[in-house]
DNA sequence: TTCCTTGCCGAAACCGGTTTCGGTCCGCAT
DNA sequence: ATGCGGACCGAAACCGGTTTCGGCAAGGAA
């Protein structure tokens, strides 16, 4: 006559899980059979199958990924090395990106262990670590070199991985990338069209793929409205605050300065409003700026930063489900998706308030 | 006479991992008594537990951690579940974090598994899906609220956890905090020697324990200098750049401003900078400005924001050392750190250009 | 009818560890 | 000499799954 339930003031018991073992003897099967009927193997009748299947969903049958793993040696789980030393760059898309990769693997029953290194050769180590200790079935390796050690080592382990952007040589290698190229080629026609005649551009680092990718965009860009292409206004790069800043005043030092620079990452693009204060300029009037990333703090600065925004939420989601697919067994040329970057115009660009010639001689009287 | 190694031309075998069996075999012992040598049990002769210890370390043996977990329910990794639906609050912080979390983690060979929520069910829901998928031993709960439905939640599983800062009542809990209670006080004390004698206060969302020990060490800031506390100058929350820019506002169109602001959150300082160029006035000079958390944001505003910085990549070695220890066994009571924060000086401090009523004045005739 | 497949499932081995249970061997007191 | 308790280790069970192997019954061909 006692109510049940947590009255009862002992510790409830912790209501172990549901094994194998509990559904088989539940359904009067072997359990071996059951764990055929659940992965589906071909010799098991289908309405039998549907029985197990049907009564491990009733029960909240969940197979425990670690007692598979030790016969299958795989658990379940995605890896994700980061690199801590390189500038802070995948910082800001860290949350959202993580957010997109989680909220897929959990929907699929999958877990993501992240690991980080803090030079090349800790990187390969904590891959062949984590692959020993069976702690990820397979990678997503973000940030793609130009040419990259972590594909040619993670083949060598015979270790599934997907890149996340592409990489010189991308044969047989699954891939999601967002087309920063396309964006850079149309940020050059977007200003051609304000009447910008004369675009510089600030690159990132070269041994990151998608600089290379981004600087080809910028000047097919250039190419389509016909501009011809002066190497002083395409070898700035700059990954940091810092370097933009630098890269800045040195394209406003010239004898012609540009009257427009478009950055291939915000962090950079937001040292020029720094640089244009060191001028007494104003952005989105005597120089316009276009750049690609999208960060949040873009947002803030006054004028606030016209940007191609990456959605790193979608990009995280979808490389965990090709990563999936890939240790599934699916070929990895039927594994590459390319998406769009999204332009966001907030107040950097605009048309242009002064000629190079005029702007030259504005910033020359300042000094 | 054919070399061996990579020039065979076939795959190289994948060299399998050297098992407990190899060893035991190799030792001339039964396995059950190298793996209670190597787990340190009473019963085995130390000289043999030498020798298993070392040809254990000589042959590279490294137990498998899911087989070990089949049985102890225990597989060496630390779970971490962050919300993605609040205000972009860790972000920053994340990337640090977590590069501290995982080199303890790894020294101690161990891994981190990292989740995401997206609501407050989902969060409980999280965390017992990865207990019971045995995918963590132990959580580290970030952002602790004032009273926190993890704990309870945990409590009830019986799985081990460690606050990133204090809570409410945090009786039983282990836990690692950063004193942004005394760097407030500071911030008071400091702001009082520079000749500030109005100085309001933003604070955090009070659902978290840090706003509410930021604000008394602010107030007991004020009590230590001898000010009075009159409410419309700590009343304001923000934590976003939008919420810190409104609060900002607020302040500057009362009667009496402030001529100095201390805000709980980096974030919402930066939001004080648009607010400064809103009505015309400069901050460092007519308005004050000292903040917490230590974002690289910061560095970039004009002028610098000068704030007290935490150290996320030692609170993430730290905690992930606690909650080793507290898994292994260790009490609650005696895993609780306290560091301090670090003051940063930058440029949006110094003494009072103006008297209040003089910025009132200032402010009104601008307007 | 007989033989041979084929479909379907049970039994048992297996994965790599941990833990329990006994069984020697030894020293020591009786 | 006998009995006894403790130190130390081997053998086997166990954890929760997967996979191999073999057996039984039904169905089709001879």
């Amino acid at each position: 006559m006692v109510p049940a339930g947590r009255l009862g003031g002992g510790a409830t018991a912790p209501k172990r899980r549901v094994t194998i073992n509990d559904l088989a003897d539940d359904l009067g099967l072997a359990k071996g059979t059951v764990s055929r009927a659940l992965n589906g193997h071909p010799d098991i009748a289908e309405t039998t199958r549907l029985r197990v299947c049907r009564r491990a969903e009733a029960m909240g049958y969940r197979p425990l990924s670690q007692a598979q793993g030790i016969r299958t040696g795989r658990t379940r789980s995605i890896g994700l090395v980061l690199r801590t030393d390189l500038p802070n760059s995948q910082r800001p898309f860290l949350s959202d990106f993580l957010a997109g990769v989680t909220r897929r693997a959990s929907a699929e029953h999958w877990t993501l262990t992240v690991a980080t290194a803090a030079s090349e050769e800790e990187l390969l180590d904590i891959h062949r670590r984590l692959v020993e200790e069976r702690k990820a079935d397979g990678f997503i390796l973000p940030r793609t070199d130009v040419n990259d050690t972590r594909i040619e080592a993670l083949r060598a382990l015979g270790t599934p991985f997907v890149l996340f952007g592409r990489t010189g040589d991308a044969a047989g290698c699954a891939w999601f990338d967002i087309a920063g190229e396309t964006a850079m080629r149309q940020a050059v026609a977007e200003l051609h069209r304000l009447g910008h005649r004369r675009i510089a551009y600030v690159g990132g680092a070269a041994r990151y793929n998608f600089a290379k990718l981004r600087e080809d965009g910028f000047r097919s860009g250039l190419a389509h409205v016909g501009f011809d292409d002066p190497p002083e206004l395409r070898d700035r790069r700059a990954m940091t605050h810092a370097e933009g800043r630098a890269a800045t005043l040195w394209l406003l030092d010239l004898d012609l300065p540009p009257t427009a620079i478009v950055f291939a990452t915000d962090l950079a693009a937001l040292g020029a409003y720094a640089a244009a204060r060191d001028r007494g300029i104003h952005i989105g009037r005597e120089l316009s700026v276009i750049s690609y990333d999208g960060i949040p703090e873009g947002a803030y600065a006054e004028p606030g930063l016209t940007t191609y925004e990456a959605d790193s939420l979608h990009a995280g989601d979808r490389l965990a489900a090709l990563l999936i697919r890939r240790i599934r067994g699916e070929a990895a040329e039927d594994l590459r998706e390319l998406a769009p970057a999204k332009l966001v115009r907030r107040g950097s660009d605009g048309p242009p308030l002064l000629t190079p010639a005029n702007l030259a001689d504005r910033l020359r009287s300042a000094a």
